[in-house]
RNA sequence: GCGAAAGUGGCGGAAUUGGCAGACGCGCCAGACUUAGGAUCUGGUCCCGCAAGGGGUGGGGGUUCGAAUCCCCCCUUUCGCACCA
């Protein structure tokens, strides 16, 4: 071994040999617990950035440990190689997307082997190839035949410059991102949905299933899918008499309603225009709403707008006519499109109701303010603000006195039995919409035929392959549709001519699975091996970025429960514990090339070696934090690696030679401590005090950062004992356990000084195969600690006591009496309460 | 506006359940070794004070022998949702 740490050369021997070994190779083993390690698949940019280098250097002190503590592990990595930078990039440079997909895989993987990352590379994946799309193909047509995937006409965003559609997230301030100049328009087309909807009760219900992941993220998940429970109720319109269905959650207002408002788009709107008196009026002016409604979703804030339409709607319970409105914040897509304006009980209609001076009706009272309700019922009450809360009903007819709840109950029962409304459920969520009219996706599987219909592709007939000959221009719609040879073919029933499907589908399909087939990655009779899964499965830990705590995480969840019901698991949520790490930020900003603020882990890397990035990544910042890089904090790191090694390396040749491997169970080496010099049991204290804090914290906290602080001790504490070490007041067996403890620990984060500092230290075999090491608590247990004293219940000073945590509490008691009954000189103790580490009250007469 | 999280030195951050505030590291200061230092090593580094001592965890109040930690009010920041009826 070199007494100077060349963190070049190390790495490069390790990472061959492991290799070479198949060190993180694991296969099902029923006789063995698994625990499956799993990281957000990333997607195949061209090169790893930091925030890569956090997620997997995370991931890897995990399955390191896990592996030390006896468990089979899996540990896999792959691709979510399917999307739109690769085709953009296509489009520009006039080649094929694979081309650039898979350069750029190869890079990403020669740079996540640089950093050593624990991946069994056998089990790799990436979706863009027949072999994994062809199971997404799959997985579409079980939607299908379930009517769980369907057609409709949908909005879509379309920029008349590029002529193309745009993803959501490519309309920035309404314009498209290629040309901030031309605001993008809505276009309606038939577009693929998967019926998620059917699930958002299941999806809300298991979440109860998910003790361990953060609240934060079920929170947001929850709000996603925005339950809420009200009642349809329908008015009639009396001008046309076609009854007009609101949806509210406070039906027992609804005597206070003045008003009934439509959203710009409800359907009924067209109707009512062409039976007005005026049309041309109606018409100028209901644009006028809409077009504001429109320009809402570019402002931050939208000034309420709308239109007395002339007709009127019936209300009923108590059969008084309103005027119908249309309201530009009133949303077409949620509820029936229709609500009932209440201007006492909330605050939009009150802001709209003062804004066009409509009559404005109280109709609940607050609970227990002494309130006595208005004997007429005509009372007109102009109150200041909204009273939003629940409360005792009034100039509610025969629900006077009622609580809101109970009034609730009762007004939807009725409404069911009179037969103008019904109890109902509204969800926030929408169905997925899976088409995209893009090139570089998995081909939908479904084929047109004249005399047939929709029909889907037989199951033999996986994959519908992505033609590779596509001219990609990113004018028009689908590339698909351009090529005659994939739109004609023959229809899987009639065997009549028909044609193809010409979109392909959204990137998240990819994602929602791919952590199934890591199980199975060369299966081929179907997307799954079944036995696999059950082994494997749940994913004990996914760890990855908050920016995925709706979308990808929601789709995941709903991917299940479909395969549950098809009978592809037993189980409806995959993942038992999530972690969400935090982002990588320099100079204040997350990193980002338009900023010039990245680090690239590659020069890292070449500077300083991957075991100092990934030091100094752990150290900086607790892993759900954000984490702040400076340049100079990995030079503490490198530093830091320097000087372990030497130390290890320098005590390391003193030791006779010999075979010295760690054993395969956590045995460990006991002393008695009374026999021990003062400076072996320092050594063995702060020794075990460390593996005790590492090895909780990796049990639960996660708090990265105190393990590689309290290893730096563990190292200054030895750099401090070196006069007594070369003096023999420690003796070589004591001293070359510590540092076996040490190179053990630091294996978690720094793998390939480890292993080198390892094999130095007498072992063939790496790290990895060791057993953890279980610290023992009596060396734990802090020595000669201060602890504050109470006499009768008043502080008297502190006293040192040696206290052991754990086990024998007989011993700290006697202990402490004794130190104590010396520092109280010579009263009488009637009764002592020693709480370790804390506090000693003492009761004296 | 609603919801969630968080406010500790010059900086990143420590302080498992209330018990020595500032571990560990960066930076800075001084020194040693050096032709040299952006290498290495040693010492120092919350504030006031020569010192004894006192003050101090966004602000104000409270509970407690004891509060960064628990409770109430206020302020600030970040993130998520933003007319969801």
């Amino acid at each position: 071994m070199d007494s100077t740490y060349d963190p070049q050369k190390i790495e490069a021997k390790w990472q061959a040999r492991w290799a070479e070994q198949k060190l993180f190779e694991s296969e099902v083993d029923s006789a063995r617990k698994k625990y499956y390690v799993l990281e957000m698949l990333p997607y195949p940019s061209g090169d790893i950035h930091m925030g890569h280098v956090r997620n997997y250097t995370i991931g890897d002190a995990l399955a390191r440990y896990k592996w030390m503590r006896g468990l089979n592990v899996i540990h896999p990595i792959g691709w979510d190689a399917f999307g739109l930078p690769a085709e953009n990039a296509a489009i520009k440079n006039q080649r094929h997307p694979s081309e650039f997909t898979f350069n750029h895989i190869d890079r990403m993987r020669g740079q996540l082997k640089r950093l050593g990352v624990s991946y069994d590379w056998r089990r790799e994946i990436a979706t863009c190839t027949p072999e994994y799309y062809r199971w997404n193909q799959w997985f579409f047509i079980r939607m299908f035949e379930r009517g769980l995937a369907y057609r409709k006409k949908s909005r879509v965003n379309w920029c008349p410059s590029c002529a193309t559609v745009l993803a959501n997230e490519q309309v920035v301030n309404g314009c498209c991102w290629r040309h901030e100049e031309t605001p993008v328009v809505e276009r309606e087309i038939e577009q693929w949905f998967w019926k998620i909807t059917a699930y958002a009760e299941r999806l809300l219900e298991d979440m109860k299933e998910l003790v361990q992941w953060p609240e934060r993220v079920l929170s947001m998940q929850q709000n996603w899918i925005g339950k809420s429970v009200g009642a349809e109720i329908a008015f009639m319109v009396n001008e046309i008499e076609e009854p007009l269905r609101i949806f509210t959650t406070r039906v027992d207002t609804i005597f206070g309603c003045t008003a009934v408002y439509l959203a710009p788009d409800h359907p009924i709107v067209q109707k009512l225009i062409s039976f007005s008196e005026d049309p041309e009026k109606l018409r100028r002016e209901a644009d006028r709403v809409k077009a504001s409604a429109i320009h809402a979703r570019v402002e931050v804030e939208l000034e309420k707008l709308g239109v007395d339409t002339g007709f009127s709607a019936r209300n009923p319970y108590n059969g008084e006519n309103v005027p119908i409105w249309i309201a530009n914040f009133v949303l077409a897509e949620y509820g029936t499109g229709a609500v009932m304006a209440v201007p006492a009980h909330d605050e939009r209609d009150f802001e709209f109701s003062t804004t066009f001076g409509l009559p404005i009706r109280s109709v609940i009272a607050p609970v227990g303010a002494g309130f006595v309700p208005p004997k007429e019922s005509t009372v007109i009450n102009v109150p200041s603000e909204a009273f939003v809360e629940y409360g005792i009903l009034f100039n509610s007819g025969p629900y006077n006195g009622l609580t809101s709840e109970i009034a609730i109950e009762r007004m939807t029962r009725d409404a069911e039995t009179r037969g103008f409304g019904k109890g109902t459920i509204q969800y926030r969520i929408k169905d997925w919409g899976i088409s995209r009219q893009r090139y570089w996706g998995t081909p939908i599987p479904i084929v047109y035929c004249d005399a047939c219909g929709m029909v889907p592709v037989r199951d033999q007939d996986l994959p519908v392959i992505l033609p590779p000959d596509v001219k990609l221009t990113g004018q028009g719609q689908s590339p698909l549709a351009s090529v005659p040879d994939f739109v004609n073919t023959r229809c899987p029933n009639c065997g009549g001519r028909a044609r193809r499907e010409t979109d392909t589908m959204d990137t998240f399909v990819d994602s929602s699975w791919y952590f199934y087939r890591y199980t199975s990655p060369h299966f081929s009779t179907a997307p799954i091996d079944t036995e696999a899964v059950k082994y494997w499965f749940p994913v004990d830990q996914y760890i990855g970025g908050i920016e995925h705590a709706i979308l990808h995480l929601i789709y995941m969840r709903f991917f299940t429960k479909v395969m549950q019901d098809i009978g592809l698991v037993n189980f409806s949520e995959p993942v038992a514990r999530l972690f969400t790490q935090g982002m990588v930020i320099k100079d204040g900003a997350k990193m980002s090339k338009s900023k010039g603020n990245v680090v690239d882990p590659k020069e890292m890397f070449a500077k300083y070696g991957a075991d100092t990035v990934r030091l100094y990544t752990l150290f900086a910042a607790p892993p759900a934090r954000d984490f702040d890089w400076s340049d100079s904090g990995i030079e503490g790191a490198t530093r830091f690696l320097n000087r372990a090694y030497r130390l290890v390396a320098k005590h390391a040749s003193t030791f006779p030679p010999g075979k010295a491997d760690h054993p395969k169970d956590n045995r460990r080496p006991r002393w008695d401590l009374g026999q021990l010099s003062s400076e072996e049991r320092r050594l063995i204290r702060k020794t075990h005090q460390t593996l005790r804090h590492v090895t909780e914290d990796l049990d639960g906290r996660w708090h990265f950062n105190t393990d590689v602080a309290m290893a730096m001790e563990l190292v200054n504490d030895l750099s401090e004992m070196e006069e007594s070490i070369e003096a023999g007041k420690v003796r070589p067996k004591i001293l070359k356990n510590s540092l076996e403890y040490l190179v053990l620990m630091l294996s978690l984060f720094v793998p390939h000084m480890a292993d080198e500092l390892w094999e130095g230290l007498g072992h063939s075999e790496p790290a990895l195969r060791a057993a953890w090491p279980a610290f023992d608590p009596e060396y734990a247990a802090e020595d000669e600690l201060e602890i504050p004293v109470q006499v009768n219940g008043k502080l008297r000073g502190r006293i040192l006591v040696t206290v052991a945590v754990g086990e024998d509490e007989i011993r700290e008691r006697a202990q402490a009496e004794e130190k104590v009954a010396q520092a109280i000189n010579g009263r009488q103790i009637v009764k002592i309460i020693v709480v370790p580490k804390k506090l000693v009250n003492i009761v004296v007469k």
